[in-house]
DNA sequence: ATAAAATCTTAAGCTGGTTTAAGAAATGTA
DNA sequence: TACATTTCTTAAACCAGCTTAAGATTTTAT
């Protein structure tokens, strides 16, 4: 199991004590396209990737579908503001592939943190990472598009081919016909 | 001071460890317009607003100041990937106001939460906090920009007041020009 | 294998927001 | 109090990226 291993490598704690908190969670495998948290409706777990990719969106005005983050493996999602405050989510959470995940429930988590305070360490450096990882996101959407979609695609080439255009182009800031324009201008110039 | 009963509120720690915590900070006074960090310097310090009001921004290719965030009261404020790292910042970070600062270095800050583990559970409530409003965040910068502006002003009236149209304009994502036509347009259908 | 659905591409016309420039207002400084 | 500097406004020309629409390709389900 990956988290085992991810809270092991973070808080140094005993096997046992991480298999016990392990525990805890529900393994829950998540078939592609399938939905794990809709817009509107209760935020009722946190989810840990172990295997395949999580997307957070939401749905704006003209019904265009906008993805602000992805979760690839070792990452955690939620709608964390509905998560911890019990109430209904601003986004939805979409599996893009076949994906293995380890789900927890707020409560259940509260309990776990305090009886292993070790844990609060594990989550102070998952959000570290995740805040660290939105400021530069900001930063890049600050950027022409087309230097943004360069930099992603030589950052993750392997994950550009993994998931479709249309969703890189709405987690990038703009539409797949100009995804479709900058793709080829790029084929272009080669 | 402000931050001791923070820290106080977060972890419930003895007022005189709390103390004793504190003491490893460093007073800052930081002059209105004054950069505190700046792009491609090492970044030592790590900030917590007292009074007062930061703002992170990198400058683009063209020279224009891009904001990324605020700090105000409470806050904390770095490149976190710099400080991290100890490596050159991405970003430079600028008092708005006459500021009153505690600033603290990575190495202190590490030992500090090995002698207090409490501290890992402020920490690790401070970067929730964190994440999930850069998590909002980015969802208010994929909406038209008329509204984005609509709903800060709602949010911060009086801040819209304290700081320069052209660094909430770098905020918002736009230009000072076009935040002085929205203005005049809203003044109008008034 | 085949039909249906989803995704991707291309291209033309359009618009939200930028650029440029110049004057007005506010702020800082001696 | 006056001068210099910075910020804000206005308006016109411009363009990066969107919209629309229709065909091509790929994926999914049976």
């Amino acid at each position: 199991m990956q988290l085992a291993k991810h809270i092991q490598k973070f808080t140094g704690l005993d096997d046992n004590v991480v298999a016990a908190i392990c525990n805890k969670f529900t393994q829950i495998t998540a078939r592609k396209k399938e939905i794990l948290l809709e817009e509107g409706q209760r935020c009722c777990h946190y989810y840990y990737v172990e295997k395949g990719c999580l997307r957070l969106y939401f749905t704006d005005d003209k019904g265009v579908e906008q993805t602000i983050q992805f979760a690839l493996e070792s990452w955690w999602m939620t709608d964390l503001n509905a998560f911890n405050k019990n109430s209904n989510s601003s986004y939805s959470i979409q599996s893009l592939e076949t994906s293995t995940i380890m789900g927890i429930e707020n409560k259940t988590l509260q309990s776990l943190m305090e009886k292993h305070p070790a844990l609060e360490k594990y989550f102070r450096r998952i959000y570290e990472r995740a805040y660290s990882a939105a400021l530069f996101r900001m930063k890049v959407l600050r950027l022409p598009k087309d230097i943004s979609y360069n930099m992603f695609e030589k950052q993750y080439p392997e994950f550009v081919q993994r998931i479709p255009q249309k969703i890189l182009a709405s987690f990038l800031g703009f539409t797949p016909e100009y995804l479709s324009e900058l793709r080829r201008k790029k084929a272009k110039h080669k």
